[in-house]
DNA sequence: CGGGGATTTGACACATATCAAGAGCGGTGG
DNA sequence: CCACCGCTCTTGATATGTGTCAAATCCCCG
């Protein structure tokens, strides 16, 4: 069962849904307070504006580690930012491992590949306890009306979407095996960092198979390729703890591969 | 040097900068009136606003065969609505062939994973003598401020090419060779059906290394696999030319795999 | 008619998948 | 608190699909 519910009655165009477990946004929830603002929907505003955002959260809602935040093929009616947490997205198959297509973390927005069929298309699963906002997509759509910084930030984040989407095609399509868990590896890090964590060392939050599932692997493969890179000095790995040891060493791993 | 220029003075906002071999648009070039606006911009429109659009397509460009639309890297100011024509997109990497992440054809829009960074992240280049219309970004922002419709539809052409890429993923990820190959056979099949073209013959405009390079194989692969589906009765191939004979044995290849 | 690139086909190599077994860790319940 | 159980991870042996290298053919275009 996903989370407490707690609503507080319909908005305007938005079917209440939506299952909540904080109250619905009297000020409470602000975009202007949120520690990940920099990196989220309102980065790269100047302050004062971020008010403007201040009514665009209905509500925020708890995902603990393990519980889904979207399945594919419901109805699209929100965008979720996440506030804290670690998701990974996929899709199904019978028999095969999941084909994972990105994992996400604070700041970042999940569910703007459902607009277009309005129905989201792929799962979203939490991998550790989570909190996302919860952005009904009327609301965004109406405010956008009036603040074009908001219509071309959308613009942005969605055409950021796109080229993650090549970047990945490019490791897939065109890497091998150490290359592509070493490009894995460094995007991790430098995300971690973009968000004040320790670059060097981190915890995966997600499974060698789920690792395996985003780069294309098997998950024994993936975990070779990390004992390697362990017995090369470039990394200690100890389960889900990983510590770069040669960020230098992983690049050139990478090698004139175009990431 | 690509195409013939003719311009007709500044555009505000948007500089000069655009090689076109058109008039400036006063009127001619109407969205209206194009033969593919039921897959283009307008698409899911009532008659009638369409109209909306005819001041928003700067120019149209003729692009040769072989020469390049989009730059990678160049800084980023237009769309591209393709009118006629057939596009590859794609990364170079040096040595190996090029990483394609995309073909386009008629009514398609190109350009979107530009915005941001504003830069153009991929090469597209045209692959028959093509025309596009020229859509300078800021216009596009300008009447996206007043037609709620089109901040929708550019919503929704933003999130299916994300889901695009997410299907690309799949296939990287998740297919055998056979597999890959059926899936972009049908997929190339169904579009040009959705254009009025044949579904079952058509004509391949990119090279076997292009397909290669499209669903990660080598070109000997894609040449082989091409091979085995006509000794199976499945297609008839004979250099550019295809014939689909039997798509439910396409289908049967791609078997449970999802796209 | 000639030339060069694209395509096909073959032989072989190799990276990664597959199959299998064992070890380590974490969670649960006594 | 300890012991057990189950699941994830690691490591090994082997299989196999696809890449690589090479050569012949075909076509298109000049």
């Amino acid at each position: 069962m996903p989370a407490v519910e707690r609503r507080t009655g319909p908005i305007p165009g938005f079917a209440a849904t939506e299952p909540v477990d904080d109250f619905s946004n009297r000020g409470r929830l602000r975009c202007s307070r949120c520690s990940v603002r920099g990196l989220c929907l309102p980065s790269g505003l100047a302050g004062r504006n971020v008010e403007d955002l201040d009514d665009l959260v209905y509500a925020t809602r708890r995902i603990p580690a393990g519980e889904m935040l979207i399945r594919a093929g419901s109805p699209f009616r929100s965008l979720y930012a996440i506030r804290t947490g670690f998701f990974k997205s996929y899709t199904e198959q019978q028999g095969r491992p999941d084909r994972v297509t990105g994992f996400q973390m604070a700041g970042e927005i999940v569910g703007l590949d459902g607009i277009d069929r309005d129905a989201h298309t792929l799962n979203v699963k939490a991998l550790e306890d989570s909190h996302v906002c919860v952005i009904p997509y009327v609301r965004l759509e109406a405010l956008s009306a009036r603040l074009p910084w908001l219509r071309r930030r959308v613009h942005r984040l969605m055409s950021r979407e796109i080229g993650t989407g090549h970047g990945v095609m490019m490791l897939l399509g065109a890497m091998a095996a150490e290359e592509r868990v070493a490009a894995f590896l460094l995007n991790l890090s430098s995300r971690f960092a973009a968000r004040g964590f320790d670059e060097a060392e981190f915890v995966l939050r997600m499974s060698r198979e789920d690792i395996g599932g985003y780069v294309g692997l098997t998950l024994e493969t993936v975990s070779r390729v990390f004992s390697a890179f362990r017995d090369r000095g470039l990394i200690e790995v100890q389960l889900k703890m990983v510590r770069i040891l040669d960020v230098g060493g992983l690049h050139a791993v990478l090698g004139r591969a175009v990431l």
